[in-house]
DNA sequence: ATGCGTGCAAACGATTTGCAGAGAA
DNA sequence: TTCTCTGCAAATCGTTTGCACGCAT
């Protein structure tokens, strides 16, 4: 027998709400944030679905994840792979910046890893403070 | 009233010991690990003073910390130079990585930045854990 | 009809906090 | 002595899970 995993097959309102929600907000958000938006827009959906499904989508690959020290964060991966930021230490004011993607895979794959995630911050000073 | 905050200033072995073991581990480590890492080298500190001490290393930017799924990591943040890491997160191995740097410099240079520091861990699952 | 997906609430595990006692200054 | 730090246990908080029912198929 092979259970094989079909997995999500069946169309739900729900699911297509907290998706919608999803890539509506474009940002990172937490689950109970989604769920908190999504009860303020009507939509009545248990807190308990909502982790379902962002955990789901994330197995799917259809969803970025990254941890903070408050929980877990969730975007819709529709778009490019998650980005980083290169902030000015005197300002504040932060660009994105693209991933070394290539790099991690192959100092991954040099050492046999599977990559799941990553953290890149990067510091320095911008152009005005620089100049200042 | 001020309570003004005096913060940390008592040596207590406790303190030594946590702040000790932190360093001898090298790597990022959660603070039950490093509770248990503790109690085994017969260390008996409470819990409650590891993530207490923890916290404030990391507030005092002793020790840089980092999020994953399973909770909060911590590491002594006396290198914090070129020195990366892959970890595993089933498991917790980590290999040494070496940071792109070209490619962070590149990246700065594009937006006018001047770099003055960066972060850079990468997470994923190491052959072991991936097999089972 | 046949389950998958959902909602609710209890269960969980990590981290925090209240309080009284121990030890550093 | 004084007051910070520690320990323990209860309290939080985000997230997961058991169950029974409703709805998509």
């Amino acid at each position: 027998m092979r259970p094989e995993a079909p997995e999500g097959t069946r169309r739900t309102a729900q699911k297509r709400a907290i998706r919608g929600a999803l890539e509506e907000a474009g940002e990172f958000v937490s689950a109970q944030q989604l769920h908190q938006r999504l009860d303020e827009a009507g939509v009545r959906v248990g807190l308990a679905t909502v982790y379902r499904q962002l955990a789901g989508l994330a197995a799917a690959g259809l969803a970025d994840t990254i941890s903070v020290a408050s929980g877990q964060l969730y975007r819709a991966c529709e778009s490019a792979e998650h980005h980083h930021h290169l902030v000015c230490e005197t300002c504040g004011k932060a660009v994105e910046i693209d991933p070394p993607e290539t790099w991690i895979r192959t100092a991954a794959r040099k050492h046999g890893y599977t990559v799941t995630g990553h953290i890149l911050e990067v510091f320095g000073r911008c152009p005005e403070c620089a100049a200042a």
